[in-house]
DNA sequence: CTTATTTGACCCGG
DNA sequence: CCGGGTCAAATAAG
């Protein structure tokens, strides 16, 4: 079940373990203050709920991937720019690495009939293929989390051939997301006039290419109605029952007390300056 | 502007 | 080579 690790991923491993035990350490020097609700225990919590979740990709790496690269980018992508195609398509590189340079192999999967795709989780449509045993084409997703916390599960979804209005829904992989959209409801009994929530709307990224790990993106919701077309079958959104890593959305209602200390996170996240330097 | 979908090209295992 | 899974440019949607 567990393959071959690459020595970078061994890395990433070892390193991750090394900050795990330093933070434990530190619970046991402030344990009085961890123990309260004072902001050391808040920051705490995140801490030690992030380290957790970093553990919980490295182990569905470990256990989904069938073989994989992600070696250093050492070799440049050639330009490659004007080609000669029929269409205005273009010719990938041959560091292009589409298709099972991921591949995962036979895993874990669970195959359901439902009515409707939506199903609480959050999907983007990555493909569609025709399949030849079947005259229904099959639409691939994989979750909309992959990039920004590295949730790996992903889903096949086909019509039922002998009852159309029916899906046949295959799930890959386990999700070790925890959908940012749904968590403020967890704590909408008391009044939250408070709209300072960290926000990482200032949009300066262009990569989606590296997974990064944040407290609490931005909101985005979508409710949508499944219906008709072969093809249109997209997001979804619906019931509160969800399993969720506990405390790890408390630094988005911490704000009141301390709001200072989003803009302390902020900084050291990303380097803000206060002074231009761009003349 | 942003994020999501569409869709042919591409890649890989059998 | 073929079938099926994935990528990403173009496009659509918000």
């Amino acid at each position: 079940m567990d393959r071959k690790l690459l020595a970078s991923e061994r890395t990433v491993v070892e390193v991750m373990s090394r900050i795990r035990k330093s933070a434990m350490q530190l619970g046991v020097l402030l344990r009085e203050e961890v123990a309260g609700d004072s902001t050391v225990g808040v920051v705490f919590e995140e801490l030690t709920s992030s380290i957790s979740r970093v553990f919980a990709v490295l182990e569905s790496m470990e256990t989904v991937e069938g073989g994989q690269r992600l070696d250093a980018g050492l070799l440049s992508p050639p330009p490659h720019h004007h080609q000669i195609s029929t269409k205005k398509r273009k010719i990938y590189p041959a560091t292009d690495r589409r298709g099972g340079c991921r591949r995962r192999s036979h895993l874990p999967s669970k195959i359901v009939g439902s009515k409707t795709l939506n199903d609480g989780q959050t999907w983007r449509k990555y493909g569609q293929k025709e399949i030849q045993s079947s005259k229904n084409p099959r639409s691939y997703f994989r979750c909309t989390h992959k990039f920004d916390q590295g949730c790996m599960a992903v889903r096949q979804v086909q019509r039922s051939e002998e009852d159309p209005s029916t899906y046949l829904i295959t799930y890959l992989g386990e999700h070790t997301c925890r959908d940012p959209a749904m968590a403020p409801q967890l704590f909408s009994t008391s009044d939250v006039s408070n709209t300072c929530l960290l926000s990482f709307g200032a949009s300066r990224h262009r990569a989606e290419k590296e997974a990064r790990v944040p407290a609490s993106p931005f909101p985005s919701h979508k409710q949508e109605s499944d219906e008709e077309g072969l093809s249109n079958l997209s997001t979804a959104c619906s019931s509160p029952d969800y399993f969720v890593i506990p405390a790890a959305e408390k630094l988005a209602v911490m704000t009141p007390t301390s709001g200072f200390l989003a803009d302390l996170y902020f900084e050291d996240v990303f380097g803000f300056d206060h002074d231009g330097f761009l003349s």
